[in-house]
DNA sequence: GACCAGGCGTCTT
DNA sequence: AAGACGCATGGT
């Protein structure tokens, strides 16, 4: 690929690190302090930081759009301002504080139903290690090293043998019925973008693996669902001990996000 | 070697 | 409606 400059954003109070390490998303590897190399959809780029400037190196022909990067990283959005709705509650503001940086991103949609799948009854590392192989075993090469998600397609046209290298598991049936669907044009992103989240949440759940907590985090981390809250086992009782009559006023209608700094601040073990 | 990991499906009460 | 349990795999 000709080679272009990079990208040059206003970070607006995002910190890069924290947002691609915080378990929303597993495509990006980090290369050396506040530098990481990735992938999503079919932009591969290397992307850093420094001070309150983000800079993208577009290393796929897609991923020179700059559009596109502003809208993953939801840079089109005020979240310095957002947050401080949430702060007019002394809790949820102790949560939101440390990770004040975190953005929730605007992830690709078959991307982000695929490694939430893989991520049920698994953690962090060997969901980014699944999803990475996932990619290299049965995607498209966009740079040296770095591999695109399959397409509906191509991964619905595969057997459940083809994916033993994989070594997901269980998940694997999951990983080809979410293809078949999504390529046959039962579940697609068309089809979730007018439905009210409740409704959208039933139809991602009709593909095999897929349950309120992925079909949450699909609807959260993809398809801009803010008010959807990802549930698990964990994310209860911090809510059951943090706010035990539910979610404060300043946080409604964004209680999804509000989730995401609840929960680094739990898996940070900083107020639990 | 037991137990765990950001669940889900199935089979019970 | 709610609880127990199996599921494949790799890490601690």
């Amino acid at each position: 690929m000709e080679i272009c400059s990079p990208l040059v954003f206003d970070a607006n109070g995002m910190d890069l690190a924290a947002t691609l390490e915080c378990g929303q998303t597993f495509g990006w590897r980090r290369t050396k302090e506040n530098h990481f190399e990735g992938v999503a959809g079919q932009c591969a780029a290397n992307i850093w930081q420094q001070n309150n400037t983000l800079y993208i190196q577009p290393l796929s022909l897609a991923a020179q759009n700059a559009d596109f990067w502003r809208h993953y990283f939801a840079l089109d959005e005020d979240y310095p301002t957002l947050l401080q709705r949430f702060c007019t509650h002394k809790k949820l503001a102790a949560c939101v504080e440390p990770y004040a940086g975190v953005r929730v991103l605007h992830q690709p949609f078959f991307d982000t139903l695929l490694s939430f799948i893989l991520s049920q009854n698994n953690h962090i590392p060997r969901i980014t290690s699944l999803f990475q192989n996932l990619r290299l075993f049965y995607g498209t090469e966009l740079a040296p090293g770095l591999y695109a998600c399959p397409t509906p397609h191509s991964l619905a046209q595969k057997t459940l043998e083809e994916l033993i290298p994989l070594k997901a598991g269980f998940r694997a049936k999951y990983l080809l019925d979410a293809a078949k669907k999504v390529d046959a044009g039962v579940v697609t992103e068309e089809l979730l973008a007018p439905l009210p989240d409740a409704e959208a949440r039933l139809l991602l759940q009709n593909i095999a693996g897929v349950g309120p907590k992925v079909a949450d985090c699909v609807l959260l981390y993809s398809l801009g669902r803010k008010r959807v809250v990802p549930m698990d086992v964990w994310m209860k009782r911090a809510m059951a001990t943090l706010f035990p009559h539910g979610m404060p006023r300043a946080a409604k209608g964004s209680e999804g996000i509000a989730q995401q700094y609840i929960f680094c601040a739990m898996r940070d073990k900083t107020l639990f």
